[in-house]
DNA sequence: ATGAAAGCGCTAACAG
DNA sequence: CTGTTAGCGCTTTCAT
């Protein structure tokens, strides 16, 4: 490995001198110094130890992502944000998974730190509030995203879950559905799954509508609850004329389901999903969902960080909340009588 | 930050002894003097900094990926593998994305080399051959990914294309079609398009069929071009009776403009994609493709550059193949009269 | 304008 | 069994 010193070295000069034109310290310099140097550089294909210049500098350019699941494909569009305007302003990233569990996450946590990353962005699992806490409490960056955290009072960027469930849902009702049936997965901490309940309950609220509790399917998240969740609603007594999917892999096992019951959709009942990717149109039918924007939410978590990272006076935490979109397709249609 | 000598002091040791500890050396050291450092590492809350210790030791425990498109989910399946064994083996993982641009996978290398990663998987852009042949030249240990490369005698995980091919395009053939179509991405140096079209090949000759280039349509990869190739093949004088697509994209571009064209699959033709996913039964209609082991083939990559890293002595490249699987859905039947 | 020297936090001989 | 010492490769005062 050729380092500082063989530079150099062969330039004759020494390794400060070399160091300046590394930092592009060119202030005081001579041009020839400068050229000498530039050809060492060159002839020795001398690249330096970013590990040693990060030790020095207590910085290492690089952040931590902490993904409760980036086999997801929602997430894999949310990752090439994030790498997109990392790779923009020079950061290099570590990713790692904490697969839905807290303990997982926490261990995550703290090898990025130990490795010294310059911060992290976490889809957190909603628990391990007190090694948050801690990290605030030493000024250590980091950014919450898509689920916020009740006590923690951080960066974070979310979008709109109320929002977008209530207009999913008042969709559904102007077309003059009255029985709508919703899936969600265990809501834990997790903020969005809280307030996309919340969001279904406002909107039947504010349209007069009673909450029936039979109508609401909590399931948990390995696969295949989802479909067993709709079979339920679909042997109901009163079954539900439209059904709500609250993310990728809910929209799939209620399709499912609603295939597996023999029924059609949009004819026997509509069906309004959330998240939208490339094949979604493609569906039978193309489903309408309630779309927010991945790519978006990468981009801003990483420049929310890095912004914060270079910031030398502390501010206080900043909330950026995006929108979601109502995308309407062939998947619902006003009832039968 | 707290540090070694932090703890040194609190405990009343040498900072050799608490590094012994951190590195578990405990052979020759009595249960009192670790005792003590441990519980001075407890009462401090310290944590080891790798930089420091990585800069001594001359390895990171982190390895690098080069994907060309983390947004794709098929490279998020197999990043979730690859994330998998490196969790399982105490390594960190930097994650960086070419787009497909060799310059970028360039400065992708160049930049993990300089941070000192032990290792990098690369899904190469199918260039910079001579960067690679130095790498091989100063034992840097990588790992190619689903594409090869010529020349380049390396450890490599792949796919066996020519046969997944084989099989789909027989089963076609099987199913009485004689005018099969075939949708590509523009070639370049990747092997699998490559092994593809010749998969595709060796299935006509090997049942005395010829080769119609008409039938043959590669687009470049920007999105669009697979539906634009489609309908090209559609407007054929002959018309195909199958068409075969080669990618995740592009069995959505394909269905996409056989929809434009106002034609129902598998009636009025039939389609054999490539990848599975858990979506692909819901399209309309249920898709057959080849599948391919995606988590596997990350798990497989990981753990192959891990053993190579450990290893002290050389051996040479291991060229690990895995098979393809052939899928069958509703979207295949044989063609009308 | 350039160089010498100290030190970032840790490990690993080597000594004792 | 434990401590002293010399670096790993680089940056950064501080002299000159």
């Amino acid at each position: 490995m050729v380092t500082i010193d063989d530079v150099a070295k062969k330039a004759g000069v020494s390794k400060s001198s070399v160091s300046r034109v590394l930092n592009e310290n060119f202030e005081y310099m001579s041009e020839e110094m400068k050229e000498k140097i530039l050809n060492a550089i060159e002839e020795l294909n001398y690249t330096p130890n970013s590990l040693a210049q990060s030790l020095k500098k207590k910085k290492t350019q690089v952040i931590g992502i902490i993904l409760s699941d980036i086999s997801n494909p929602f997430w894999a569009e949310v990752l090439k944000g994030v790498q997109d305007e990392c790779n923009k302003n020079g950061y290099g990233l570590m990713v790692s998974s904490s697969n839905e569990d807290p303990e997982t996450e926490k261990d995550n946590l703290l090898m990025l730190r130990s490795r010294q990353v310059d911060g992290v962005i976490v889809n957190t699992t909603g628990s391990n509030l007190d090694l948050f806490k801690s990290l605030l409490g030493e000024r250590f960056p980091f950014v919450l995203l898509d689920r916020s955290l009740g006590g923690i009072n951080a960066d974070t960027v979310v979008v709109n879950n109320v929002e977008g469930v209530k207009q999913a849902i008042q969709f559904l009702i102007d077309q003059g559905h009255r029985r709508i049936g919703i899936v969600l997965h265990t809501l834990g901490n997790r903020s969005p799954r809280i307030e996309r309940l919340e969001g279904y309950k406002q909107a039947l609220i504010s349209n007069n509508m009673a909450i029936d509790e039979s109508l609401i399917k909590i399931c948990n998240l390995s696969r295949g609850n989802g479909i067993k969740a709709t079979e339920e609603l679909l042997s109901l007594q009163k079954r539900p004329t439209a059904i709500f999917a609250t993310n990728e892999m809910l929209n799939l096992e209620v399709l499912t389901g609603i295939k597996k019951c023999g029924l059609k959709v949009p004819d026997d009942i509509s069906v309004i999903g959330y998240d939208d990717f490339p094949w979604i149109p493609l569906l039978d039918p193309p489903l309408s969902t309630v779309a927010q924007p991945a790519y978006e939410m990468g981009v801003k978590a990483a420049a929310l960080l890095i912004s914060n990272i270079k910031r030398k006076r502390k501010r206080r935490p900043q909330i950026i909340q995006l929108e979601p979109q109502l995308v309407i397709r062939n998947s619902c249609q006003p009832p039968k009588r």
